[in-house]
DNA sequence: ATGAAAGCGCTAACAC
DNA sequence: GTGTTAGCGCTTTCAT
């Protein structure tokens, strides 16, 4: 084990002058440093965790997720781990689970107490509470992914963003349109499917319609089940189906194939995410870039870190996103895209 | 910011009483404990992740990955988070890039420099001087996928189940079979599908045949490409395909269907992995258990960080996997399993 | 420009 | 049983 201690014998010098070369802070005769840094080369001495300490940092950034193998989520993380490399700062990652008092403990066990210099939540629809915990602690947070009041969030206005693939759907002439997606129920921790089915069941209300409203858990394979039952039965089967996000999209796509039913002749779909797979489905979707919410929230947070950008009132941008119609079921043919703010 | 020192005093104990009442470490009276623990519940205490310097440790697992969002490794991500949860351990995630350069900071400045207790490598091929590099600083490491000499490592047996895989459709009478997968120059990082194709060769030399070899990335996006022009021409057509990873297949599978072909009658598909689709697609493949390895290799870390398991001699023992084949392309059937061993 | 010393928040020997 | 002391590896005043 190298420390500090080693590589400043070896340079002769004392440990504080080590400290400063590698640092960068503070005065080093040029020469001095120069045998320093070669002196930490040789041993392969690299700066530890720890040497944030005396000044209360960690060098590591918490990011929170409901799940971690989605695919927005995994984008996200991608995204957020490309822009780390080389600010030296760590990704700690924490799954909550739904159980609430799992998400306590992990909120305020480990998030609160210096383990982590600031927080990244997606996807997470933080209390008041843990807000004001972590605000108190001079804990920078960025969300992504839904609304938190308070914290600077990235993502799309999630209730415009259903509303406008209802709008679509209407335009096209569609009267029975359901909504197949999640609600505060299934996805507790997550405020973004909420939304969408409000932004659903308003744009239906506007235009003097009620929409169906069917409750599935967000994967393909769950879109798929509930497929194969609501489209099956032709008398309730709808014209068209808002899905609360694309796996279920896909999933009702699939099911849909499966049954005979012509996509989108006989069954119009809209999905809410850009998944990497719809286009290779023909989808019709709403794209947002979820990679690049991450690269964001990090600058964001480093940024706060850094002091720059410190305590500018945070205040909420949705971000663009586009719907992108594909006519046909199978060959990928982009744009038309319309922008949500 | 509550620190030790603020629950010793309003427990109106020193800070060493203050520690072992918290940490159940040594002598301390019931009573003095008990008002400890009350302090810090109401002052809001939890310890640090510094708690661990004294003894060198930094309560933290290191997790490397070649991909974040693919969904082997994102169900063994999932699986060691869970595991990980109430250990008191938390989760660093690095993603390494395919850059060597990038790849060569990662394991020196992060992994070896105390920022971490103990690391899995998932999908990653360590070199022996990086194992050395571990080894020298006593920090355990298990592999997940592929076999690194010198650690022990959770997984099949990529040759044996590409083989299986193989075999299976010889068995069939196929005869004319491509491989769809990477290599050691699309995954560089990873050893586990250099080892399939070895397995499919071995498989296909044995039966006195030559397989053809195409490659591809691991996604089903890519896999849906190279199944276009695979199977467009049929002339060339092969009349079963061994994928890579089940991400492949699936591609293949939904080229094949938008080229009209039926599965299996026309063309025979075998993936590897067990991705969650598999079965909605209908696709044969050898399933295996990541989430699983994640769970055990979180189990196995710990238990040598606790000094148990130690250093028993890392041996390396292939995880049981079997085939699952679904002869119907929808309908979804389980069993005829085959183990591998 | 450099070194000595104090201290980040905690744990562990060692005394009492 | 409990307090005192030293020290984990580093950064940072404060002297010099």
């Amino acid at each position: 084990m190298i420390a500090l201690h080693d590589v400043a014998r070896t340079a002769e010098v004392s440990k504080a002058t080590a400290s400063r070369a590698l640092s960068g802070h503070g005065y080093v005769a040029a020469e001095t440093r120069d045998r320093v840094i070669s002196a930490a080369a040789a041993l392969g001495y690299v700066v530890p965790g720890t040497s944030a300490l005396p000044r209360g940092r960690t060098s590591t950034l918490g990011v929170v997720v409901p799940h971690i193998n989605r695919w927005y989520f995994g984008e996200v993380l991608e995204g957020i781990e490309h822009a780390l490399v080389s600010s030296g700062y760590d990704l700690t990652l924490y799954e909550l689970s739904s159980d609430a008092s799992e998400r306590r403990r992990v909120m305020e066990n480990f998030l609160v107490r210096r383990r982590v210099d600031a927080v990244i939540a997606v996807g997470i629809e933080l209390t008041v509470s843990e807000v004001d915990l972590l605000r108190s602690l001079a804990t920078p947070v960025v969300g992504i992914g839904g609304h938190v009041d308070g914290v600077t969030t990235l993502g799309i206005d999630d209730v415009a963003a259903a509303a406008i693939a209802t709008d679509h759907l209407l335009a096209l002439g569609h009267r029975d349109i359901v909504h197949v997606g999640a609600d505060h129920y299934t996805e507790p921790d997550s405020p973004v499917y909420a939304q969408r089915l409000r932004g659903f069941r308003r744009a239906m209300a506007t235009a003097g319609l009620e929409g169906r409203f069917r409750v599935s858990p967000l994967s393909i394979p769950d879109g798929f089940a509930h497929g194969l039952t609501l489209l099956a039965d032709d008398t309730q089967r709808p014209t068209a189906i808002v899905a609360g996000s694309d796996e279920i999209a896909i999933g009702l796509l699939l099911a849909a194939r499966q049954l005979g039913l012509a996509v989108p002749a006989e069954l119009s779909i809209v999905g809410i995410d850009g998944h990497q797979l719809a286009e290779l489905f023909g989808l019709t979707t709403l794209e947002q870039h979820p990679r690049q919410y991450g690269s964001s929230a990090v600058a964001l947070v480093l940024a706060t870190l850094a002091g720059s950008a410190s305590e500018t009132a945070p205040t909420w941008q949705p971000s663009p996103a586009h719907l992108v119609v594909r006519s046909s079921t199978s060959a990928p043919a982009h744009d038309s895209g319309r922008e949500v703010v």
